[in-house]
DNA sequence: AGCAAGTATAACCACTCGGTAATATACGAC
DNA sequence: GTCGTATATTACCGAGTGGTTATACTTGCT
């Protein structure tokens, strides 16, 4: 097994944390269908303006969006469309875990009921 | 598009986020070839007894990880192995984003080189 | 130049996080 | 029971985070 140098690792949960927050993943949701300018994103996603843009401020740090200004408005669009593949693995793994509890949850109360008189 | 619910969106995040450390990270890679306790996992990482316990506590309640008591010692296991196709998707953008650098890189050298007398 | 709109930044606060050192717990051997 | 080993937990600290409010910056318009 490769010892998968701390570089690399570094950078991976930095990229991870950049998207680990449910305000920036709203924000990346939004962008899925194309570029939007910070006013628009604002209202799509709520929240107050200096919050968006901080959040915003992240994700262009980690990578996972750039901006181009048009005038007077700054226009955010998705820079590495993995993130979605990244949520879509995410969710289908929650939704395997559900699944798994609600067995857990069938199956101990088939016991019970074979234990009640 | 739908709205994606606020819910799975604090789940997703906190899946990412017990995922976003280099130690978890090491951790959850010196898992992938099997169950292991926990001084196995410590003399494979490194670090303290104590700071490795708490990742370890981590990745348990972010369900990442499930463990087992055999005698003295507890055992560790990778609950779902999504974890690695979310760290090779994200290994391929990091490429894909550090070859763009190359690139850009080597497009700014040849307009200088052009410039230059 | 001055004003207004769009956006970013600074200052601050409560809170979480990653780390350490020390202590507690659980089990097996004796 | 005591002792030693394996692991978890506590208390603490410095650093970072997410949020707010207020302020500054940038551009277009007049």
């Amino acid at each position: 097994m490769r010892p998968a140098s701390e570089q690399l690792l570094q950078r991976i949960s930095d990229r991870l944390k950049g998207m680990a927050d449910p305000m920036r993943l709203r924000i990346l949701h939004t962008l899925q269908d194309g570029e939007k300018c910070v006013n628009e994103i604002l209202t799509e996603v709520g929240g107050s303006q200096a919050n968006v843009s901080k959040h915003l401020g992240v994700l262009k740090r980690t990578g996972l969006v750039e901006c181009r200004r048009e005038g007077v408005s700054i226009y955010y669009r998705i820079e590495d469309p993995a993130v979605f593949a990244i949520c879509r693995t995410v969710c289908d793994s929650l939704e395997r875990h559900v699944s798994n509890e609600m067995q857990e949850i069938e199956a101990g109360r088939a016991e019970m009921m074979v234990g009640a008189s």
